[in-house]
DNA sequence: CTGCTTGCAAACTGTTTGCATGATC
DNA sequence: GATCATGCAAACAGTTTGCAAGCAG
């Protein structure tokens, strides 16, 4: 796994060091989108602004990618994962990676038809929240 | 409009003072989603503080509604427009709302019978990131 | 050896809280 | 008049920057 991690970065043109290899081992074995205060918690070797800057870097290289559930600040995820969206349990915080679905591509472009302003539109991102089965368990229909 | 925006906080149970409205109405001539920054550039009368417990207020009762386009913290909007998302523009970082589409509502019931662990979706979010016209004029394919 | 990266500390921005004052109902 | 809302100041959290030391290429 260290390997792949040492090519990718390398290939992005970035040195390979522990702490990027520290950072990019964590978020894989994560396998969800992880805050900067959880990195930190688990990435103890590297300082709070090194993280910053790497997680600034890996971005800018395409690594990973950031996603905003709306809890007031970023997550963050390796980026080699096919595109997909979240889906977040508002009692708990829990956040699932759910696949692209079928109609969704179609979102593009009539988002680009509805609108009046936009030229083109590149990317998007959705956001579902919900309550998770464990949560809805607990406390039935809250 | 003042007698409009009364009535709203009053229905909330919510009292009717000077900052409240002014916030309202400034929302209101907005039209399109704002940050807290803008709010108390504009909204000079009411504190920092008192900005944030309007608005946490406001959003609990129901009058707003809090959008994150993904540039660290959160937008605010009144909330008895139609549903609808939000285009950013990724140069010039204007918002664009968007008229929700078709295929959307599908995305809804596909998203949960993709998700694993959810019990059910209450509600989504969709940011579409793009370039506006002006920006693609000012930079054909930066 | 050169330049990119890191660590540490300090500055900043954005947000929250405590408490006394003031306004609404 | 009782309660809720506001202003001010201070605390907090999250993020960014400067600079010297360390490490990768």
């Amino acid at each position: 796994m260290e390997r792949d991690f040492s090519s990718l970065l390398r290939d992005a043109g970035l040195r390979v060091t522990r702490p990027r290899l520290a950072l990019l081992s964590f978020l894989a074995s994560a396998g969800r989108p992880v805050s900067v205060q959880r990195i930190a918690d688990h990435v103890k070797s590297a300082d709070r602004a090194t993280i910053y800057r790497m997680l600034e870097a890996l971005l800018e290289a395409g690594l990973l990618r950031a996603c905003d559930v709306g809890h007031g600040h970023l997550d963050y995820e390796l980026a080699h994962l096919p595109h997909h969206h979240h889906a977040l349990c508002t009692e708990c915080g829990k956040i699932e990676e759910i696949a692209e679905c079928v109609s969704e591509k179609r979102l593009h472009t009539e988002a680009l038809q509805a609108s009046r302003l936009f030229s083109h539109i590149d990317a998007h991102q959705v956001t579902f929240y919900g309550v998770c089965i464990v949560c809805a368990k607990q406390k039935p229909q809250a």
